[in-house]
DNA sequence: GATATACATATCATCCTACAACTCAATTAG
DNA sequence: CTAATTGAGTTGTAGGATGATATGTATATC
């Protein structure tokens, strides 16, 4: 907890706004693939600091797959395609349709993933799953401790799967969406409809204990479009839009 | 000493090396969440490198969440549920089991991004998909360009979902497999069954002209096992079939 | 005149030193 | 004993110097 308050209130240091200017000048097409970056010299007088900080800041995009440096030529932008790594603004988590967006993906990556699950769990992980239920039961309200168990209880799931991409993945969502719920916390104050959350929580934990990988996917996908309600954020149904598909 | 690769961009600069051996150190648990760093200082004497280059390979594990700074005390290594981004070691991937893991994450994202995509694709989207899947067909052989094709026809679905994020992630699993393609090629040489392969993508396609998501669905699910079929790759199946349930 | 070589220039890669800002612990003043 | 001060240690930033590499230009050679 220390740790995650550190990691949530770090400053933002220079080359980090370096990193995260060129970021998005790029993002936003403004900088094209093939396109060339000014010389870190001249980054470094546009933006007022040394070149120290500059070769940081482009360190982080290089590693990144964004951009390629070749020595005695200069920077370029490359095509997304090939990109060696995910990395989601957070600032743009503020915004409720990216929001909406994030929770569409979670939906998609942790039904299948609870399905997978419940075929494959053993009693050591089903242990695990029941500890983080067990904590967030134990909670009055829905608040940091609760958060911390519940998102607990999705990796251990996550884990669950045998498959470490879907726990790497999985993860990385949650802790996305555990941050844009911060900052929604700070405007909307939520319902704390524990005994709702405790409730689908517990469906999917039963699903997975009688080995039923239907009824984990489903319990899965109802707790999710219900706790993107609880935060304002009306999912998309993502398959009874137009044409049922009767599976 | 240093060594002009010539291979494609990856010249191995000193921050990268510096930046991977600590990834390693991290990720093999030689250093535990919670963990300080060496001092900078320390750093650059035991790799013989400037005080400059450690603070680049830093940058670069910090922008990942991997380890975090604190000015004044030092940098330490932080949970894998707080990494800001994700990033997969593509020397792993040449393992036969990571590739079976990539697939299957591959199958759970896809298939249900194209029931997605039969939903809300607009004309424009179904012409993007077209466009690649000609260009697929007009190969003999599935090497470089139709690869490159086979992508840009799984990128424009996943494009088609309208969700910048699904967009984001089928991206870089899809490049992901690319590489590890590439290895496999090297060892196993692939059978060319370029007409199974088109096939499945025309199933694809229809399904998405015919707005009908199961049917998408379906079709990906069943063209993905294919692929990591054609690749060596058994996919143990997601859901269907868990009539190996005796557990 | 065409080609090849040498040089000059631009740029990134690395190194170095210095100082500022911050943290923590020991010391000192009250 | 308490509280303020001091000092050492560490990361953050600045700025310059040198090496490595690619490109363009001028010169020399044929």
């Amino acid at each position: 907890m220390k740790q995650r308050l550190a990691a949530i209130g770090t400053v933002e240091t220079l080359p980090h706004r370096v990193a995260a200017f060129l970021s998005r000048e790029i993002e936003s097409g403004d900088l094209n693939p093939g396109a060339r970056l000014p010389t870190e010299q001249e980054l470094s007088e546009k933006f007022g600091v040394s070149r120290n900080v500059v070769r940081e800041a482009i360190a982080q995009l290089r590693a990144d797959g964004m951009i390629e440096a070749r020595q005695g030529i200069g920077a370029f932008v490359l095509a997304p395609e090939q990109r060696a790594a995910i990395r989601i603004d957070r600032e743009a988590l503020k915004d409720t349709h990216n929001m909406e967006r994030l929770f569409e993906l979670r939906c998609i990556l942790e039904a299948e993933s609870a399905a997978l699950a419940a075929a494959r769990r053993s009693q050591e992980h089903l242990d695990a799953i029941k500890a983080a239920l067990d904590r967030m039961s134990g909670e009055e309200r829905w608040e940091d401790g609760s958060i911390d168990a519940d998102l607990l209880f999705h990796r251990e799931i996550a884990r669950a799967t045998g498959n470490s991409y879907i726990h790497t993945f999985i993860s990385f969502v949650c802790e996305q969406i555990r941050q844009s719920i911060h900052y929604a916390r700070l405007t909307n104050p939520l319902h704390d409809l524990v005994e709702v959350n405790v409730g689908e929580h517990v469906r999917i934990y039963d699903a997975l204990v009688a080995g039923n990988p239907a009824a984990a996917e489903a319990a899965m996908r109802a707790h999710i479009i219900g706790a993107a309600n609880r935060v304002g954020v009306r999912l998309p149904s993502a398959r009874g839009d137009h044409t049922d598909g009767a599976r």
